[in-house]
DNA sequence: CGGTCGATTGACACCTTTCAATACGGGTGG
DNA sequence: CCACCCGTATTGAAAGGTGTCAATCGACCG
């Protein structure tokens, strides 16, 4: 059975803008559907021009592209309140792929009815635009960390974004958090290697900042982590969602 | 004595898609005047919330994030059309700073109005979101650059992602174009340092695949530069104007 | 029980950074 | 007109962070 809107899990979130009844109604008559998904599952190819787009409601997944010599960019990861396929919603095409890494349960709306949200829901084609804002600040800090920390602070950086998403949404348990990823998928965020990745985490487990393992992570001082990050900690804005 | 936006010079390349008379005339209101600031001067500052909004008109310029460590990291290289400030514009505040390396001319709007994209021109409102997604996908690009891709790559990538924009706009004149950047201006987009990118310029020159001095790119061969980026050479789309 | 996937480790190669020094043009003040 | 300073570009040498190669280990699974 496919969730009502108006009973959306997302929206006990206190980090999600509250919609209002009309917006409701409306994102319901867009809603077509509920998809249940496996971890592994492709949700979206690079260069496809899907006639879906979706809300990721629980579980977590990868945003990446492929290389032509073979490598692999993971652009970002995906939670719960993500949109996905906004590329494919304006520009007509995917630029990336998008991936489950946990089981999924996503939103499913009608990528015809994309143009009505700006028609007819200007409120609603705003929230999509600060997302699609939103989306452009965190690849520059991406972009920022991946060029400018080392691999010690760049590592501490994304598990420091990581447990603040995972705390802001409600899945972090008491700075115990779970997450599906493998070592392998921070490593391609970050453009570096596997082993390298390994090493470093190992050396963030020692010094008592970080422990991921078991899919599993736990930071006991995020402050602590943020200073060998480099990057200052700063409170997450209240996002909309769709 | 400000542009007419019936007369923007933008309109006249073909890589823009053509506005409306209606849409023209609705521009027109939203211009508030026109900028010319020197090279040097800085357009937005990251953490401002100004109150101008811009479409650069003539010149180029960079948007940079500065870290906490005092690096610097050039998200991207400003060309006429690039629209300025839309975070700042969703937002409430930019995320990163904007600043003049040549001679610019700049369109100014009034942030006030912004919201009447929105309400009043929802074709325009697309057109911005259409731009956001657009960004979007040039920093995951960027980001698949600076983590995947060896110096030499790289810099082959971003030489030729210039040229090819230069191009299209008309800056470039048969495979020579005027820059304004300074080598370090590259090697912070890069996340590389600034002697190894000199060293690698002069790699990419004696294997006369390009050929950056004295504040001009001369590439000859097009192809061969992708090919030693490992990309694949697409046509640019067609891109809306604010 | 063999096979696969993910995590871990050690050794070594090498791409990049850092440190230093030189060169060259443009601007400024004496 | 010349000395001097400053920003930018260049080069060489050495240090070091990361990548690559290889092997081991534990957990899960048919």
């Amino acid at each position: 059975m496919a969730t009502k809107c108006a009973n959306c899990p997302l929206q006990r979130s206190d980090v999600f803008i509250d919609l209002g009844e009309d917006e409701i109604r409306f994102m319901q008559k867009f809603k077509v559907g509920e998809l249940e998904v496996n971890p592994g599952t492709p949700l979206l190819m690079e260069g496809s021009n899907s006639p879906q787009l979706y809300t990721a409601l629980r579980g977590m997944g990868v945003r990446y592209k492929t290389l032509a010599n073979g490598n692999r960019q993971v652009i970002n990861f995906v939670f719960p309140g993500d949109f996905i396929g906004l590329q494919a919603g304006v520009m007509g095409e995917m630029q990336h792929s998008v991936e489950a890494k946990s089981p999924m349960t996503l939103c499913v709306f009608d990528r015809s009815e994309f143009w009505s949200f700006f028609k007819t829901h200007p409120e609603r084609a705003f929230d999509l635009t600060w997302m699609a804002a939103a989306e452009e600040h965190f690849l520059g800090e991406a972009l920022a960390s991946v060029g400018q920390r080392t691999a010690f602070e760049a590592i501490s950086w994304a598990l420091c974004k990581i447990m603040l998403r995972g705390q802001a949404l409600g899945l972090a348990i008491d700075r115990v958090m779970p997450i599906p990823f493998r070592q392998q998928d921070l490593a391609d965020a970050l453009g570096l290697s596997l082993v390298h990745t390994n090493k470093t985490l190992s050396k963030l487990r020692n010094r008592q900042l970080a422990n991921w393992g078991d899919e599993i992570l736990v930071v006991n001082d995020l402050g602590a982590l943020a200073d060998a990050a480099g990057m200052t900690l700063e409170p997450l804005m209240k996002r909309p969602i769709m």
